[in-house]
Order: C-alpha cells, then sequence, then structure tokens
DNA sequence: TTGGAAAGTCAACAAGGCTGACTTAAAATC
DNA sequence: GATTTTAAGTCAGCCTTGTTGACTTTCCAA
C-alpha cells in the first residue's frame, strides 16, 4: 500500500495519486460500509426496526432535546420519512416527544429508558467493531481514517459532523 | 484530534480508545458515505438508474466476464435483486451476456461501448471526491484510512476486497 | 440416467426513500 | 389586529431496492 512513487519529491507526491489507488479507496469504502452496519442490522432484524430507526435513536441519543427539523436536516431525509420513523418510536414508548416551552410549534425529542436501553445495545456492538478495526489498524490509522472521511462529506454534512464532534457526552 | 492519552506508553496508548473517540468515526463513517455516493446519484437521477445499477457497472467493469453467481457474492444481494438490474441494463445495451463457453449455464457478464462510457462517468465523479478527499488530508492519511476500512470488514467481504485489489487495471 | 448446480422468471411483500396536498397551531411580521 | 410564515403532523401514492418462495430450463458430472 505504498502511497509514494519513488523519484518523486514529498510535495509532489502530495499530488500523486493514480487512478488505482483512488479506485481501491472506493472499493474500500463500499466493502467496509457493508461491516459498518452489519452488527445493528443483525440485532435490529426480528425486531420491528430498521436501519432508519438505529439513526434516529443515534442522533437523539447524541442531541437530546432536538427538534424534528433538526433531526431531519442531520439524516437528511425527508419530514414525511422521519415522521413514519418517529412516530412508531414514539408509539413504542423508545422516544418521548414534548411540546416546546419557549416556542410551543416545536416538539422536542428525548429517549425513554427503552429507548436508551436498544440505542446502548445498537451503539455498543458498532462501537465494538470500530473499536476492534482502531486496534488492528493501530494509533497511527485513525487520525487518518478521520481526516479522509472528513475531506470526503458535503460541506452541510461537515458543518453538522463538526457542530456534533464538539458535543461530549 | 489526539488520538493518545498523556502519560501511558504507546503500547498502551494502542488500547486506549475512548468511546467518545470511536463514537466519532462512526458519525464520521456515517456523514462520509453520504458525500461518497452524492456525485454518482447526482448523475444517474434522471436517467431510469440508481445506485444498485451503478454498483453492478462498476464490478462488471472491474472483473469482465463474471458470473452472476461470483456478482451476487460480491454485491452482497439475491440472484433476484441483481437480476432485476441486470436485466434493465442488459435490455439497455449497456451490459452483455454471454452464454459460458466451458459450461453454459453460466453467463459472462460484460459492458458495451455504451455502459463502458456511463461506468467512466460515474466512476469519474466518483474518483474526483476521493482525490480531492485523499488531498486534502495528506499522504500520510489515506493508508490509515484503508487499513481502518479493511479491519472494518466482515471476513468474506474482505477476501473480495484483497482478491480485486490485486487486479490492476 | 439421474441428481444437483446455475440461471432465469414470476409473484408477493417490506423498508425506506420521495412528492404533493392539506391541517393545525403558534410565532412573526406588517 | 390581520396576515404570513414556520413547525409539525398526516394522508395518499409512487419508486427503488432489498427480501422469500416456488417453479422451470439447461446442462454438467457422478
Amino acid at each position: 500500500m505504498d502511497v509514494s512513487k519513488p523519484g518523486l519529491s514529498p510535495s509532489e507526491n502530495l499530488l500523486f495519486l493514480t487512478d488505482d489507488q483512488v479506485r481501491k479507496g472506493i472499493e474500500a469504502m463500499f466493502f467496509a460500509y457493508r461491516g459498518f452496519v452489519a452488527d445493528p442490522d443483525r440485532i435490529l432484524e426480528g425486531m420491528d426496526y430498521g436501519r432508519a430507526h438505529h439513526r434516529a435513536l443515534h442522533f437523539i441519543h447524541r442531541s437530546p432535546g432536538t427538534s424534528v427539523n433538526n433531526l431531519m436536516a442531520i439524516l437528511g431525509v425527508t419530514k414525511q420519512s422521519l415522521n413514519r420513523v418517529l412516530r412508531c418510536l414514539i408509539e413504542d414508548g423508545l422516544v418521548e416527544s414534548r411540546v416546546g416551552r419557549v416556542d410551543k410549534r416545536e416538539r422536542h425529542l428525548h429517549l425513554t429508558k427503552a429507548g436508551t436501553d436498544l440505542e446502548r445495545s445498537l451503539s455498543d456492538a458498532q462501537r465494538a467493531r470500530m473499536r476492534a478495526a482502531y486496534r488492528a489498524a493501530g494509533p497511527g490509522a485513525v487520525q487518518g481514517f478521520r481526516l479522509v472521511l472528513e475531506a470526503m462529506m458535503d460541506e452541510d454534512a461537515r458543518r453538522q459532523y463538526q457542530s456534533l464532534k464538539e458535543t461530549n457526552l
């Protein structure tokens, strides 16, 4: 996996990436994403939930009290798509929707105890794989991994990612 | 984005990853994947194709003459799912299905000129983003990126990835 | 010659996206 | 105070892409 081309200076190497190397990155992304979602998917199959419910639980957990509008923007889906998922999570008592106190049009979303429990079990599985990957790749790789992913994001996704990043739990 | 904890030796640091750091990797993966597929999706919308067609074109391009069975395994979908996509690509003259010469049950898949052209335009868009991300992240990051992704894959996906990796175009 | 693998096909279904149209309530603006 | 805008929710319908199950055809190999 040598990224450098012999005979070129480091600054030239910065720009030298064969199509072949770039393509390997693309295929790595494809296969890795399958692994990335595999464990939560396995947990959710059989329950009445899917990947969309997982994502909603994740980001409500990360930003308790978030509005529906904000969650739509983070997930990148329409109100109707999100609503179908939320309705089901609320009915099942995993998510609580509280009318806003300052602006009563808004609903603020929170996980209930049951929601927190499910989110935790999904999150644990996904974190275990990510942690194992980090460990296998070595400490130096972690930084590179995140740098490339951040650079791959669209502008608005990057802003959302960055503002979440500063929110420690 | 400091991965190390002060006061720990490098070998201890190898194992020290807070849940918070791991979570950031998970969210990075989520947002980055959106960017990863955004450009091809944009090109395909309006045409009668979607992401599934892109994936089929990509891997037929990578492994010309591959069997349907092999493609199923690589894509990780059922015969029926793949067949719907292939039928449409074949009807439209983007993919050619040749009866196997040694085993006539098998169909060997090839891109036509039109298929090659579309694959190229999708691939160009996706590579441009990946290349830009690599460049922005710096040459050291590329290795880390790929190492973590490889470690994140399921066993069989990793094998498929590795065997493709050795196939230079 | 018979069993089984590879491929294709049909039907039905589900998840999770989308658009459009509409309501309600509340806030903001004029 | 009247009007407009915004947040949320809902209903209906559509599309893509995944799934199972059942069945046929072809054809290699034991």
